[in-house]
DNA sequence: ATCTCAAGGTGGTCAGACCACGGTTTCTTT
DNA sequence: AAAGAAACCGTGGTCTGACCACCTTGAGAT
């Protein structure tokens, strides 16, 4: 005689949540709470069933959403282990499955280009002469290529923030086949030479020019 | 009578694949084959779990992993509908489970003004006097708060992952308490209307004043 | 000490049963 | 006839119980 309420689903403050939604808040809470790292193994399907009240089907749509996105790993026979997720797999399953239509592609650019901007401007607004000069140096003695590049300079910037969601753009743009030319050298010389100078409208125009754009 | 073999978890030519993994596969077939597009609604479940030869709860548990990823939406009583949302709750649930380290709230307030920025620019470039007329008419008329004003230019910019990316910052941002005060009905209008004007000078100097920065 | 193999735990899948909700149809009521 | 109310049906949401396949473990046989 279990009591049929009070369970997960029930627990609508305001929003009925679904219960796989809420079976990954209380996994991510409890992972926070265990502190369980990559490579732990997390409760079974059955006894997360049980500890959450809720049934085991539920579970498993929150753990199988979960496995898509590439956050956990279930081995069959021996459990549901945390993983390291960084970057992977899911960037690529999206770009096949949604990123088909030009205006999505469209988006991704557009807005890769404008967090790349701005990138350089809170890296610009926060370090100074010194730093951009050894930036410089790095370009000159170093095969640049633009991922390179931008992480130093999302690195500059000091904002682990913006520099995830750069990466993540970085990653849908590198899912899409539209690879454009790779800027040149000088180029990059250019812009970190703006950057060193201070200058935020040398540096602008020096982005307009590597990933040439015409437009404002 | 069914027959128990050549069942989609047989299929494996060399990976024994879960059955929801190769049910996500198949509807990505399905999709593209039928050129399905965002708002088009998808077979039911009970249909989907026929046609494919698979359990209802394993179509769900691939339902539900991309209901997660964004690709779908479900509405109980109605159906299930491709969502037009490309990038999405991925970053949304990524931040959330690597942005656990609390300073990052500095981040968080600079990378929002920043996408807001950009947000303002994408909508300046891609609007005319026009749309913004109506933006002002819609300040005037309504009860603003920053969420609604911000959608609106986030829709205006027309770039569903940069809306996406705000979404996200915005309640990270409403998750922190450092709520300060909101922009008066004022600013806002203020802010509308150097939109309309079209001056890009007055739409940043505008934004500033509406949060209070001082700096560049 | 080593090997064997049965037992138990774990994920994988399915079928069936309800419920809640939205939309449609049909039947009242006015 | 028009407007409102009730029944109906399809859909997602959830739970339960039942198997299966696989891995680990440990007791017993050698």
């Amino acid at each position: 005689m279990k009591k049929v309420n009070e369970r997960l689903s029930i627990t609508s403050d305001d929003s009925p949540k679904k219960v796989y939604i809420e079976i990954v808040r209380q996994l991510r809470a409890m992972i926070e709470k265990d502190g369980l790292k990559a490579g732990d193994k997390i409760p079974s399907e059955r006894e997360l069933s049980e500890r959450l009240n809720a049934g085991r089907s539920s579970v498993r749509e929150a753990l199988r959403a979960l496995e898509l996105l590439g956050l956990i790993e279930t081995r069959r026979g021996e459990g549901t282990y945390i993983r390291d997720f960084r970057g992977n797999q899911l960037v690529q399953l999206l770009g096949t499955f949604i990123l088909q239509d030009k205006k999505a592609i469209a988006d991704v650019i557009e807005t890769k280009h404008f967090v790349e901007r701005d990138c350089l401007e809170i890296a610009l607004m926060k370090n100074g002469e010194k730093e951009f000069s050894s930036l410089k140096k790095w370009v000159a003695e170093h095969n640049v290529d633009d991922d390179r590049f931008f992480g130093k300079i999302a690195m500059l910037a000091d904002n682990h923030l913006i520099y995830r969601i750069w990466q993540i753009l970085k990653d849908y743009y590198h899912s899409l086949n539209t690879h454009e030319f790779q800027p040149t050298k000088e180029q990059y010389l250019e812009l970190a030479d703006a950057l060193a100078q201070g200058n935020e409208n040398l540096v602008e125009a020096a982005y307009r020019k590597l990933r040439n754009l015409s437009e404002v």
